[in-house]
DNA sequence: CGGTAAAGAATTTTCGAAAAAAAATCAATA
DNA sequence: TATTGATTTTTTTTCGAAAATTCTTTACCG
């Protein structure tokens, strides 16, 4: 696989307790569970994940460098604050990031490419179907969206590329997140999904990019419109 | 200033060990006094940097998520590898990232923008200018010339695309680093930051980008030329 | 001889407590 | 009453040692 080993998860070394509570608290960020600004005591971490000290401190230092977190000087660590501008900026630099991406994918995308893209999709849907009846589980459809948007542009084959707009989709999946609670993205975003994935499977770059922009801009305005709760 | 705060590294708070040592290790991995791909020990370590286990844990953690060190389950930290596959593709994403953001600083940027970046051409210009005679402190050219490149694109308005382009002018330095060995970049690499300059200046964009990327492909086929390194 | 298993050494990772810093409380003074 | 300054409390940060894991060496057996 043509992807950024940074920390090589899978392969070899056991998972270490670090490693795992970044894992947790990187969702939990993202969710919102972890509301932006607030404080992260250690003692209330402790608590919450049944770790020490150490891995926590480890996990929020690579949470600070991937910008969910924020610490300054002898104060402690917070969960990354949000503004309307934070989001706007994120909202701008990821259309050009993942357009990009996404671009060079559909000229490039070979049929591995597209095998992984149709099945990525597909388990999408599968969920988005199954919800229309039970309950289901939110993080498994924010895994499985993820997984989508990251299969669009996996073809461009730039492991610095696909690193940045993931980078970029989590900071815009964090807002999505703090303004649609609980309503998993209903129909419209899920034919949206269908058509950038026809366009590119079409080798129809401009279509597809287009497409994805629209699609962001209009996830902005949602967020934009429900406005952002920034606590002092 | 519209800059992103992640480690808010100035006001209030003291300099911690950890963000000290942080800062240290990101510069000998930079310059590659820390050699790519190296076993990065915690005795070396301790010793090297005069701190204790818990600020060293801290400061790769941050480097992990950056991209300058890889970790790998219980098997310890090391130097990012290095490998001709990787500098190409970061030269790659570099020039679109760097580009488009110098594109909307040619074409918002303010006055204080230009008087900055005229402040830091002038800053790097005199160091060069000095070390036609004696000789000069590697670093401090370093850091001179990444604020120049800074300098550059902060008028684009965009924390983001800012932060973007740092994590790769610093990926793509240390590949420079690893193959100009101990010359500082002469006479033609000057001259290329000064026209740069200039053509932003001029609110010529199509210019000064094109510049920017011959500047960062000159250099790419420099370090490709020299070979890479890269012990097993 | 080659390969496998066990013992030993080296290294990483984690915990618990001490040290250092920041925040909060309270008293004294103008 | 507001403000400053000292004291206590809380919280973060760091160290040193214990636990867990990996790497190396050695011995054994097919």
């Amino acid at each position: 696989m043509n992807t950024l080993a940074l920390q090589s998860g899978e392969d070899g070394g056991a998972r270490t307790a670090a490693a795992e509570v970044y894992g947790r608290l990187r969702v939990d960020i993202l969710s919102c569970k972890l509301t932006p600004g607030s404080r992260l005591r250690f003692e209330d971490l402790k608590e919450a994940y049944g770790v020490g000290i150490s891995p926590l401190r480890e996990a929020l230092s690579r949470l600070v460098a991937s910008g969910l977190v924020t610490t300054e000087g002898q104060r402690g660590f917070r969960v990354a604050p949000a503004s309307e501008a934070d989001i706007t900026d994120i909202a701008m630099v990821r259309k050009e990031i993942e357009g990009l991406a996404l671009r060079m994918a559909v000229g490039k995308g070979d049929d591995a490419w597209e095998a992984n893209l149709v099945a990525a999709r597909h388990k999408l849907a599968l969920l988005e179907r199954r919800n229309a009846k039970e309950e289901v589980n939110e993080e498994e459809w924010e895994a499985r969206h993820r997984n989508f948007h990251l299969a669009l542009i996996q073809g461009c084959g730039s492991p610095w590329l696909v690193h940045l707009a993931e980078l970029l989709f989590d900071q815009f999946d964090r807002y999505r997140r703090m303004s649609v609670k609980h309503s998993l993205s209903g129909e419209p975003t899920s034919l949206e999904h269908q058509r950038i994935m026809q366009a590119a499977l079409d080798r129809n770059a401009d279509g597809a990019v287009g497409m994805l922009h629209d699609h962001i801009d209009q996830a902005l305005s949602l967020i934009l419109s429900t406005g952002i709760s920034t606590p002092a």
